[in-house]
DNA sequence: GTTGTGCCTTGACTTAAGTCAAAAGACGGT
DNA sequence: ACCGTCTTTTGACTTAAGTCAAGGCACAAC
């Protein structure tokens, strides 16, 4: 595919006239992103921000005893490293590739260009900002105000719109992965899904696959009303 | 002083002209706010943001059991609220003053009409939202990497700049609102200020002051380097 | 002063979740 | 089908921090 069709595909840039697509095409440089791979560190200079067209990316803070923290699970098709070309200030975390994939790189000072001339653009960037934060502000209230039984049950209710027809939802991440979204470990994790499944609140099958068998059971431990 | 002086000396409208700050002063609404005060509740529609000229403002979650997590503590020339204009949802949590104060009430509409014509307002809008979604990410952090005591150095060795010439720093919040934005609870915070005094790291003083005696062991609690 | 209302501290106890260690299960590559 | 590696599970133990309950302290009002 064409950069200019990539670019005018990702929800960010609708609605920017073609001609502006173009001069966008112009500046931004496309890279392949392997499994594993550092885009950027913790504490780079923010010179610009990605586009993340294919694959999936992890973005983290790392404790100095190496247990991770991820913010963030960007899907295909949203920008990451943004908040430092606006905030001007060096990279706040992490950002690896769980996925092999492809990133668009937009450099900081032609895009800012580009948004004094654009105000949808402008908004649309706002409104992808307002809505981390508030992905954010859930986050910090499930660590400080839920037990990880609660935060479990939220992320589960929140993946369950994505659930086949036979109620099976995959998991786009590893359980290791997803304890550190949830700020806690594996072990644990893994005890709590136990104790979910002989709850019969749901079940599991192969390392990714789970279906919800007592929705209302799920919401009463998000709410804190009963405990595992 | 007049609205549009308000208006003008907040950093989000610096660099606006003057036609545009009174065109701004014709549509606020300026509203006078008491200690205790709910300005707007989590769920509320989010018609529009605010700006604080004076007093204190916290924004904040509550957990089921009555629990209390602050997000923010709004100093006076800050706007909040903002997330809901552009997220276009209700506001994702409670602001409550906690001093007798002002705000001015921008509706969202005006608002939004003002930054499509107005590209330096959108950069500083998003350069508050980029800086808020860092705090966000370092407090998600400190939450689920840092025990309380690496998250309390963390905050008296942020607010040291503060200090006056003699070393001595005055907390703006009672230490019971402090344990809620640390995400503890007053009883635990007390002891690891008292551990902390033991310790010869910090003096305290009366209620609300603080001397910091030994940087670097703060510093080593932040970085999880040492234990209290 | 004295009194009252919050604010803060201290003690004894409980508990959710982390650590360490080992085994079992899943999956891609040969 | 087998191997090696990575992911997940399970068990025994430790611990940071929360809960509940009293008491002490500070500051403002009378």
């Amino acid at each position: 595919m064409e950069i200019v069709d990539q670019i005018a595909a990702t929800p960010l840039f609708q609605g920017l006239p073609r001609s502006q697509l173009e001069e966008l095409a112009m500046i931004v440089v496309a890279q392949k992103i392997r499994r594993g791979q550092i885009i950027f560190a913790e504490g780079d200079a923010g010179t610009g921000f990605y586009v993340l067209t294919f694959g999936r990316v992890k973005i983290f803070k790392l404790s100095p005893e190496g247990k991770e923290q991820i913010l963030h699970i960007i899907p295909p098709g949203e920008p990451f490293g943004e908040v430092a070309v606006f905030a001007g200030e060096p990279f706040p975390a992490y950002a690896e590739a769980i996925e092999d994939g492809y990133t668009l790189f937009f450099p900081r000072a032609a895009f800012i260009e580009l948004i004094r001339t654009n105000p949808s653009l402008s908004l649309s960037m706002m409104a992808i900002l307002a809505r981390r934060l508030r992905k954010f502000a859930a986050m910090i209230e499930a660590l400080s105000l839920k037990e990880v039984p609660g935060r479990l049950a939220d992320h589960f209710l929140y993946l369950s719109s994505q659930a086949d027809k036979n109620g099976w939802l995959t998991l786009d991440i590893s359980k290791n992965q997803l304890a550190s979204l949830l700020g806690t470990i594996p072990e644990t994790l893994s005890r709590i899904l136990t104790r979910m499944a002989k709850e019969g609140m749901l079940e599991t099958s192969g390392q990714r696959l789970i279906r919800i068998l007592d929705r209302a059971g799920l919401q009463e431990l998000a709410a804190g009303e009963r405990r595992l």
